[in-house]
DNA sequence: AGCACGCCGACT
DNA sequence: GTCGGCGTGCTC
């Protein structure tokens, strides 16, 4: 376990009075906490975790109190602390939280700490909701029906806010703007309407013996209310969620709140119904594509004690629950937990230890569960509750693979014979079937026939994809999109770039021409593009109006389909290239995933994977559904190389737009890489290498990769090894621990 | 991260 | 003569 440096907001009640020094940790990515003197006022003091507001160089931020100064500064610098914010301070644990986010990461408190503090208008207090009441009668108001509505609405009842008005009375909110100015509506102050909490007292479905014994035990874990991890592991189907929203109602019964983490809040539609159907109303969410005002409110509920669950992307671990009692992570397993950009940290795992600080249990669920936990679970460190059935018997489907190496389409075509004949059969049986191919657009690579060239992104080492929905070439990777140019730069050929390898619109296009009366869907983050677009898909779907759907990894998870049998895995092999170290895990996970589509209600279902290796270990897992025998050779693979979970693996990456200031540090780290660890351990350090994207945004990329035994802190060697070398301004470093890309 | 200071090109 | 490009340096 890496070091967890001593906090002081932590355990000290302690205040500070006029003419103290405390230090104030701001959210700006600098090393540690400021010095600030408390001012000289009456009944002005300070306590650990109260936000504050700071003058810092020309301008004014909103921290938090952090502890007792340090002294390491000359008093004549130090400035007083302006305001404190009217806001519960932040709790101690959570300020233990964010140091050992820090510590571990090795990033600096502060670049933490504006994780927490994302939404810092949520320090001031909301303003006061404004209502409206009927004002005395107006002359010469003209009464056009929608007014004549809305003045009915005020009639009776409470008063309510513009929005509840309009859409009480339906009319528009220009028509109650138009009242308010006409002067027939008046605003009145009222206190702002607590949202409906969640009633943990409802009672649950009737749960099948081997759900409710798990959910027995999750319920006393909750109730215990230690400190514990248990691995939730069940089949698609097999009834988590009912199992785990047992012991969300044993949190909510203790008074408690919850934090339930999913990977994308993407998958969110259809579980936030099932919450709804359990609990009476929605949960609090917490995603980046929430209002501002949504955001200030939920951050601020949730700090009041308010919120009693949220469910939320990754970044909802920094919320500043005052008595959190339970993590759910759903979906463990899922690589989108792992933040990538700012602070780099796996949620799941900061989830763990955030439980840990908290003194409470944290569940991780999934029917494909990490490697990580897999080990875990084994080895004792956390417990395991398996589900083994699919909840009301529905069979899991037969998984069948394609040997592609014998049952070769024609060229420039994708799906095999046997393939075909199973979305022939289903069609005619009326039933739905699923292409999965998980590559947005046309085609991956467009090259010219005449002379070679394949067209590439200026900015990145990558090839262009072709789209054909919206005409034009674009990078998966930053985003550069360009017409689709009718003769090939290079040589100036005509008629000679041609589309190589098929993506979803291409394999659309394959169907169409097959099967010229289904009726097809196509569904990428193109066409899905939001909460909106799922819903309607699964609306299509239910309704019946769509009878093949193509799509990527989007589809894979989330949704259930009663009347989809067929899955087809149009290139199961597609993630298995390259040399990622979790490339067969998250295969498997993401095959195993889109397999479970298949046949969820009274239908059995068909899963076909075509492959060219079907002697590979994820091939075989798939096909004989021995996952765990998957997973004790992949764990064998590991242990075997002291790879994660048995070793330790931290990433730097040296990026900057000058290539040869690039290679300068990545080089001068390479000279300087430790050899062993503090007690003699042995540490390996591979590179550089040019990253797998070795351009990517105009950025040169380079990697070293640092393999130490699981027992090191890697942390104090990698800060050691850092202060070293010193790089230039335009070269950064950045630090990865636990990395799950090797991009 | 911001924001200022500072030193070199195209405008009123 | 000024407005403004973004390089580097500091913030208790």
């Amino acid at each position: 376990m890496p070091d967890s440096r001593t906090n002081i907001a932590a355990d000290d009640h302690h205040r500070f009075t006029a003419g103290d020094r405390v230090s104030v940790l701001l959210p700006v990515p600098l090393a540690g906490p400021y010095d600030y003197l408390v001012p000289d006022e009456d009944d002005f003091d300070l306590a650990p975790g109260d936000a504050v507001v700071v003058p810092f160089g020309p301008r004014r931020l909103r921290g938090v109190v952090w502890g007792p100064g340090t002294g390491e500064v000359a008093a004549a610098k130090l400035r007083p602390v302006e305001a404190r914010c009217d806001a519960p301070p932040l709790p101690a644990v959570l300020c233990r939280f964010v140091d050992w986010v820090a510590a571990y990461t090795l990033y600096p408190r502060g670049a933490v700490l504006k994780m927490v503090l994302s939404m810092p208008e949520a320090l001031d207090p909301p303003a006061p909701a404004t209502a409206l009441v009927a004002a005395d009668p107006v002359p010469d108001l003209r009464l056009t029906p929608p007014r004549q509505r809305v003045l009915a609405a005020t009639a009776d009842g409470p008063p309510r806010t513009a929005r509840e008005l309009a859409l009480e009375a339906g009319a528009s909110p220009a028509v109650v703007r138009g009242l308010v100015k006409a002067g027939a509506l008046r605003e009145v102050t009222v206190a702002p309407s607590a949202d409906p909490v969640p009633d943990g007292a409802r009672p649950g479905p009737a749960l099948s013996p081997a759900q409710a014994a798990a959910a027995g035990e999750l319920a006393a874990a909750v109730q215990r209310g230690e400190f514990s991890v248990t691995l939730l592991d069940g089949v698609p189907g097999s009834g988590k969620t009912e199992v785990y929203f047992q012991a969300v109602a044993a949190a909510l019964a203790k008074g408690q709140q919850v934090l339930v983490l999913l990977p994308e809040i993407a998958l969110g539609a259809q579980w936030l119904l099932r919450f709804r159907e359990r609990f009476g109303v929605e949960p609090a969410q917490w995603h980046s594509e929430l209002t501002q005002a949504t955001r200030r409110r939920t951050w601020r509920a949730v700090a009041e004690g308010k919120a009693p669950v949220v469910v939320g992307a990754r970044s909802a671990l920094f919320l500043p629950f005052p008595d959190l009692g339970l993590i759910v992570v759903d979906e463990e397993h899922d690589a989108a937990f792992k933040q990538e950009d700012g602070v780099v940290y796996n949620a799941r795992d900061m989830a763990v230890v955030r439980a840990r600080l908290g003194g409470f249990p944290a569940v991780l669920v999934s029917a494909t569960p990490s490697l990580e936990s897999d080990v875990n679970a084994g080895g004792g460190r956390y417990a395991r509750l398996h589900l083994p059935a699919r909840h009301g018997g529905a069979e899991a489907p037969a998984v069948q693979l394609v040997d592609m190496r014998t049952d070769h389409p024609p060229r420039d075509r994708w799906l095999s014979a046997a393939l075909c004949q199973a979305v022939e059969t289903t069609l005619e049986a009326g039933e739905q079937g699923l292409l999965f191919l998980n590559r947005r657009g046309y085609a991956p690579l467009t090259l010219c026939r005449a002379c070679g060239h394949r067209l590439q992104c200026p900015q990145c080492t990558a090839w262009l994809v072709e789209h054909r929905l919206t005409g034009r070439l674009q990078c998966h990777h930053c985003g550069h999109t360009g017409a689709l140019p009718d003769s090939c730069p290079q040589c100036g050929g005509t008629d000679s770039l041609a589309a190589c390898g098929p993506g979803v619109e291409r394999l659309a296009e394959e169907v169409r021409r097959l099967f010229p009366e289904a009726r097809l869907m196509v569904a990428t983050s193109d066409t899905i593009t939001g909460p909106r677009a799922a819903a309607e898909l699964v609306r299509r779907m239910e309704a019946k109006e769509v009878d093949l759907i193509i799509g990527t990894q989007i589809v894979a998870k989330g949704y259930h389909f009663p009347l989809l049998t067929l899955v087809g895995v149009v290139d199961g092999d597609l993630g298995l290239a390259g040399g990622d170290l979790r490339a067969a895990e998250r295969t498997f996970q993401l095959l195993y995933q889109v397999a479970g589509r298949a046949g969820r209600a009274a239908h059995p279902g068909r899963v076909m994977v075509q492959t060219y290796m079907p002697d590979h270990a994820v091939m075989q897992a798939l096909a004989s559904g021995d996952r765990d025998a998957f997973l004790a050779a992949e764990a064998q693979a590991r242990r075997d190389t002291a790879m994660p979970p048995f070793g330790r693996l931290v990433a730097l990456i040296v990026s900057g737009r000058d290539e040869r200031a690039v290679d300068g540090v990545a080089r001068a780290l390479a000279r300087r890489a430790p050899t062993k660890g503090p007690s003699g351990e042995p540490i390996l350090v591979l590179g550089p290498a040019p990253a797998p994207l070795a351009l990517l945004r105009g950025q040169h990329r380079r990697r070293l990769l640092l393999r130490a035994p699981r027992e090191v802190a890697v942390q104090g060697l990698v800060r050691a090894w850092l202060a070293q070398v010193t790089p230039p301004a335009k070269v950064r470093v950045r630090v990865d621990v636990d990395p799950y890309s090797f991009m």
